[in-house]
DNA sequence: GATAATTGTTATGGACCATATCAAATATCG
DNA sequence: CGATATTTGATATGGTCCATAACAATTATC
C-alpha cells in the first residue's frame, strides 16, 4: 500500500511581503482525491500500523527500544528457558534474522544467551537483570504513553473491540 | 514487531509404523505464552496488516499487482493530470522510490506519462486502455475474494466500524 | 554406527525506505 | 532583463527488513 513517514517540509516562506497573494486566481491546486483508497482495508491498515509504530519508537527514544525487540524481551520475559528458534519462530522472525537480532540485545547486556546441558546445540535465552529493569520500564512507558493515548483517542471499548477485530484477521484470515 | 510470513514446514512425517509414540512422556515442549503481547496494539495491527497483505497478493496473483501498484492504479484514475510527485506524495512515497515503481507500471503498458505543456518538467501520469481494463478486473478481484472474505470473517457492521477506527489512527493518532 | 534431522550461524539477494545530488525547467526578485 | 532560488524527475547510494541456501556441531533415528 505504500505509505511511508516522510515529513512533510512545511514550505511557508513567511512570505506577505509587498506582494500580493494570488489566493483567488489560484485553480486549487492541491487536494487529491483519495476515492476508494480510503474504502481499502489493507491501505488503511497499513497506514495506521505506521502512525502506531512510529509513535512506539518515539515513547521508547529514551530506551531505545524498537517494537521488534520489545516483542522480543516480552516474549523471553514470559517464556524463560526457551531457546532462539522457539522464541523467534512464534514471533515470525525466521533463525537467521534472529542471529543479528540478539547480537544486539547481549551486546547490550539485556539478554544471554546460555548454552543448554540437555542439548549442547540450542541457546537458551533469559532476561538479564538489566533487561529485566528496562523491559520493566519499557512496560510502564508504552502503558502510561502509547498505550493510553490509544484510549483517548478511541475510547477503552473502542480500543478492545478494534483489538479483537484485529486478532481475529491476524488468527483467522 | 517483528511477524514475517514464514511458511510453517508441516514436518508431519507420516510415522505411526512399528514405533510407539512417546506422547506421555512428553514434558510439554510447545506452546509458547504469548502473555501481554496479544494485548499490544501494534503487534496485533502488524500481524493482521501481514495477513491482509498476503491475501491481498494472493488474490491479486493472476493480475500480478502488488497493494502498493494498485493503490497507484486507483489514485490515477481518479485524479487524472496529476503529475508524478502529487501522485507519490498523497501515497506517503518517496519520489525518487516511485521513480522504478512508474517505470514497472509503464514497462507494462498500465499507464504512461506525458510530458506536461504548462511545465515542461513535470509528467502527467494517466492510465492506459489496458491499465483502466486491468484495474477494473483488480476491482471486482479485491470486492469479491478480498473484501467480501473479511466481511463473511467480521460482518458488514463490525467491518465499517474497523475500517473507521484504523482511519482515526491514520490520521489524528 | 551410518544416516537423517535440528540448532545456531554465515553469506547472500531481494524488497522497501530514506537521503544527497543532479540537470532541466520554472519561479522569484532585484 | 538576468542572477538566484525552487521544483521536477531521475540516479546513486545506504540502511533495514525479509527470505533462501548452505555449513559445522550436535542430536535423533534406525
Amino acid at each position: 500500500m505504500t505509505v511511508s513517514k516522510t515529513a512533510e517540509k512545511s514550505s511557508e516562506k513567511s512570505a506577505d511581503s509587498a506582494k500580493v497573494r494570488k489566493d483567488a486566481a489560484e485553480p486549487q491546486a492541491e487536494a487529491l482525491q483519495l476515492g476508494e483508497l480510503s474504502e481499502q482495508l489493507g491501505y488503511v491498515l497499513k497506514r495506521a500500523q505506521l502512525k502506531v509504530f512510529e509513535n512506539f519508537l518515539r515513547c521508547m527514544a529514551s530506551l531505545q527500544l524498537t517494537p521488534a525487540q520489545f516483542s522480543v524481551l516480552l516474549l523471553v520475559e514470559k517464556n524463560p528457558g526457551r531457546n532462539q528458534t522457539e522464541i523467534a519462530s512464534t514471533l515470525g522472525i525466521l533463525r537467521p534474522n534472529f542471529v543479528a537480532m540478539l547480537d544486539n540485545l547481549e551486546s547490550r547486556d539485556l539478554c544471554a544467551r546460555i548454552r543448554s546441558t540437555n542439548d549442547r546445540r540450542s541457546h537458551i535465552l533469559v532476561l538479564t537483570d538489566k533487561g529485566k529493569a528496562v523491559l520493566a520500564r519499557a512496560k510502564k512507558l508504552v502503558a502510561t504513553k502509547h498505550e493510553a493515548r490509544l484510549n483517548d483517542l478511541l475510547g477503552q471499548a473502542n480500543r478492545e473491540a478494534l483489538l479483537a477485530m484485529l486478532s481475529k484477521i491476524a488468527n483467522e484470515f
